[in-house]
DNA sequence: TTTGTTTTTTGCAAAATTGCGAACAATAAA
DNA sequence: TTTATTGTTCGCAATTTTGCAAAAAACAAA
């Protein structure tokens, strides 16, 4: 089984990357992430004025979207950015950007 | 007035044109907009499988997040990247995923 | 076993998203 | 004026998202 490359699955996948990015509560829970060497779930709950709940739906989204994972150290839950997901976020994204550029002189003006 | 660029300003911007990318038909609208010279609303319409109001509602949310912005030329309407907005968000972006990449050794493992 | 700690899941309500057909708006052409 | 052309808006239904409190799960410690 071959892995998709096509344009389509490329748009789908930065679709879906884009859509777990599209909340401002898991921009910063990510940009939290990255900064830190400890990243418990209480930790990130601190940081955010919302309800563990919803802390914790946060992160079951960004986990389903493969952009982070979390690894049980009972009783805590360690939670970290998915490095491999994120170099292939990173890359679609800047795929997406770099021929967005208008290099022929495309657009309106 | 000055421009708010707070880190959490920065962080609600970038949840907003995420948000606005986080559907494949609109990723799919801005790599068309971005490769053609005419733009005009039936072209866009022709290269997707979906009802005109649903382009044109896709079409809406790109322009309210500012990424893109028609232009009427009767009877059709010429649509097209906003460069200003484009070159924030991907500035926007690059920073997010520059400084998410673990430069302290974060993260598990 | 009972208690305590940490996080997830459940149940609920409000709001937003998605998609479509039909109706409408704006303008040019016959 | 009537007719065509091109897009947008409206009204509707189905689904998803968002947020929270309360309950549940998982396990260590007393």
């Amino acid at each position: 089984m071959e892995k998709d490359t096509t344009l389509a699955s490329r748009q789908e996948q930065l679709a879906r990357f884009a859509k777990a990015l599209g909340h401002p509560t898991r921009v910063a829970i990510m940009c939290f992430l990255a900064q830190q060497t400890s990243c418990y779930f209480g930790d990130i709950h601190e940081e955010l004025p919302i309800a563990k709940a919803t802390v914790s739906q946060h992160l079951k989204e960004l986990k389903e979207a493969g952009l982070i994972q979390g690894e049980v150290e009972t009783p805590k839950v360690k939670y970290c950015i998915n490095r491999e997901n994120w170099e292939k976020a990173r890359s679609l994204f800047g795929e997406f950007f770099g021929q967005c550029l208008c290099k022929s002189g495309a657009c309106c003006g």
